[in-house]
DNA sequence: GGTGGTTATACTGTCAACACTTTTGGGCAG
DNA sequence: CTGCCCAAAAGTGTTGACAGTATAACCACC
């Protein structure tokens, strides 16, 4: 069969409809989740959605304790920090480890992307190089962390928080030396650039926040 | 009432169960993960047990596909070399983190432990070390994802392969060194001896592997 | 005798109902 | 009026049974 790749299961779906909720914001920041009333809005049993809100658990996405209802993460300020902070180790050795293992033809394609990128037409070009290169780094476990577990946090977060003005050029401009840095196989300094770039970014954030422990109350124009 | 603790939540306990259960062999390392056959084992019904197979699963202690039986993973070589790099570089950060963040007082503490335990009775200093450098780095994700996420795991492969003789020591005297540099107040520095401290551990590691992909056969005289 | 299809089995995915706990609301004493 | 206690409601934890799918055994056919 071409795909197939629908594989039926409900636990599956409803854990993405839910995450759909809370990026849309139908379920709040910090609201509470009713497995009865999300059952009945999918019309299925609460089987499948107390999977998929466990599987949400899993990606801190949501905090549940044994007999209390379980409530969508706040994202305050101090959660970001923390977030970003295990992104600079992580993406650091990712980005190290894709300088010694991705092929040349891939190297040479992403550097074309971001300049191509940088001059006319480029919508997400954001987030996407930080994906190609975790996902080229070979290493399968640090791929998942930041694909599945981090990503979601991410989407939210970018959802809700556009960037500071002037800071796309800024980050594709890193993201250029990056690359270029993996293409010449400079592991030590693609690492140390990447590092540089988020750290870069944490700042950024923490410029943008008042108080550490806001629940992510920013967002200004975010049209 | 004097703890009460004990948080009734079959799933809880039905996880931890199972956990031994893969520790001690039982369920053996590439087996077949059978949630009747479990949930009769604990007298509970198969809810429980398929909650904490999907925690299992969350912590990547086991495989499962959407309608195959779920599995032991198999912990290959490769598997391990991608472990320990995600810990080099996440662990690295919160040494970087603790050695800013954790009070004099627990420094100080930590050299002294680890120079008591170098001179006479000292169990299991090892994991012991970084458990507290993780929990004193003041990064709540990181902290999970090293004490909850990766610890299991480790246990699991500590318990199957021993120590490299004479590594012992000479582990010991690189944890001294960092805790040093951390009650000096140089993160760099202590982030960087953490990083050589696991690299090293990944090299004696790899020279122990013959082939990458072997399920974790090493173990020397396994009886 | 080997091979392809077919039935039988075992297991997972899902459901509706029950048991227990926490929370909410109201009544009563102070 | 305030605070505590108690009962009703809401929600989670757990159970046993049913439905759908992959694995295994079996048999016919080449």
């Amino acid at each position: 069969m071409a795909d197939g790749s629908h594989q039926g299961t409900r636990s599956k779906l409803v854990f993405e409809q839910i995450f759909e909720l809370i990026l849309t914001g139908e379920l709040p920041l910090g609201g509470e989740v009713n497995e009865a009333a999300l059952a009945a809005r999918f019309s299925v049993s609460r089987g499948p959605v107390r999977e998929a809100v466990q599987r949400l658990q899993g990606l801190r996405l949501v905090t549940r304790e044994p007999h209390m209802r379980a409530r969508v993460v706040q994202l305050s300020g101090r959660d970001l920090v923390e977030i970003f902070q295990l992104r600079e180790s992580v993406e650091g050795m990712a980005c190290r480890l894709a300088a010694e293992a991705m092929p040349d033809e891939a190297l040479a394609a992403l550097v074309a992307d971001i300049e191509r990128a940088q001059d006319g037409a480029a919508p997400d070009g954001d987030m996407d190089i930080h994906i190609r290169i975790a996902k080229g780094c070979g290493n399968g476990r640090i791929e998942q962390l930041l694909c599945d577990d981090l990503y979601h946090l991410l989407r939210i977060y970018r959802l809700r928080s556009g960037a500071a003005p002037g800071r796309r050029e800024r980050a594709s401009e890193e993201h250029w030396q990056i690359a270029r840095a993996m293409r010449a196989r400079d592991p030590g300094l693609a690492e140390s650039l990447m590092r540089g770039h988020i750290g870069r970014a944490t700042q950024n954030l923490l410029d943008r926040l008042d108080d550490l422990d806001e629940p992510l109350k920013l967002g200004a124009s975010a049209a």
